[in-house]
DNA sequence: CTGCATCCTTCTAGATACTG
DNA sequence: CAGTATCTAGAAGGATGCAG
C-alpha cells in the first residue's frame, strides 16, 4: 500500500499529544495492542488462523510447544477481543473450529510489515546483542552487564 | 549464527515453514522482536526518540509513570539490540543523551503501521471486550470466564 | 475431542533507597 | 544528573489431572 516511506502516517510522525500522561495499560491503545500480540503465542495462532481455519487439536498440533491450557487461553483472549470466532459443531465427538474474524483479518498486513522487519532485521540484533553480551572491551565502560 | 532455516520474507502470506518447530524464544525472529515491543514502555521510548535525542530524566519526564528502574533496563535492552545509542557528555553534571540508531529508526514506519492499526480499531477491540466480559446472555454458553 | 481447575515455577515491573 | 541494588507483588507460562 505504501511504496516508499517518505511519510510515516500515526504514532511515529506527529501523534504524541501531551508528555503522556501516566499511561494505564487500557488508556493507550497501542501499548494494550502490543501488550497482546506481544506475548508468546498470540502471533503465531493469529498467522495460522489467518490460512485457514483450525480445530483446536489441530493448532495443538501445529504449534508444539504449547499447552493445552495457554492454547485455550491465548483463543480466549482473541475471541474477546473479537479477533476471533469461534464454531461448535454439536458433533459426537465434540468438534470446534477456530477462524480469524473480519477484524482479526485486518491486524494480517500491518503485522506482517512488522514480522518482515523482524525477520529482515534479527541478525542484526542478534550480532548487536552477541557484542553488548559477550566479550568485547566495552565492558570496561562499567557495563556489567545485569 | 547464519540462518540456516529458510528464513521467509512475510510472515502472514506465505511463510509458514514447517509446523512450527518447538519455538523457543530466541528462535523465531518474529516471536523474539514482538515480545521485546510488547513490554510496557519500549515502544513509548522508542517513539519519544523517533522525534528527537532526549536527555535520561528528560525521557523520564516525558513519560511520567515509569520509575528510573525501568527506563534504565528499557534504554540498557534497546542498546543491547542495537536500536538506540548512547552518548556521553563529561560534563560536571553528568548528561546522557540517547537517540536512535539506523536500526532503530528502520523500525519506525513497520511500528507504525501497527500503531495505526490499534488507533484505528482499539474502539472494536474494547466493545467485544465489554461484550464478552460484561453481561450478555452468552455467558449461558459455559463461559464463566476464568 | 475439547477444555477447565489446581498447583507450581519463572519472569516482569514497581517501590524504595543508595551512589558517582 | 544518571544511574545501581534490593526486595516484593503480580502476571505469564507450564504440568498434570479431571470432566462434558
Amino acid at each position: 500500500m505504501s511504496g516508499t516511506h517518505t511519510e510515516v502516517p500515526s504514532l511515529v510522525s506527529a501523534p504524541l499529544p501531551h508528555p503522556v500522561p501516566a499511561d494505564e495499560y487500557g488508556a493507550c491503545p497501542v501499548t494494550d495492542v502490543l501488550r497482546r500480540i506481544g506475548d508468546k503465542w498470540t502471533v503465531l495462532v493469529v498467522v495460522l488462523l489467518g490460512r485457514r481455519r483450525h480445530r483446536f487439536n489441530e493448532l495443538h498440533r501445529s504449534v508444539d510447544g504449547i499447552s493445552q491450557r495457554m492454547l485455550t487461553r491465548t483463543l480466549r483472549t482473541l475471541e474477546q477481543d473479537g479477533l476471533v470466532e469461534r464454531e461448535v459443531h454439536p458433533t459426537v465427538p465434540p468438534s470446534v473450529e477456530y477462524g480469524l474474524t473480519p477484524l482479526g483479518r485486518s491486524l494480517l498486513p500491518p503485522l506482517s510489515g512488522l514480522a518482515d522487519w523482524a525477520v529482515a532485521h534479527h541478525g542484526e540484533i542478534t550480532a548487536a546483542r552477541g557484542r553488548a553480551t559477550g566479550e568485547d572491551g566495552q565492558m570496561a565502560r562499567s557495563r556489567p552487564a545485569q
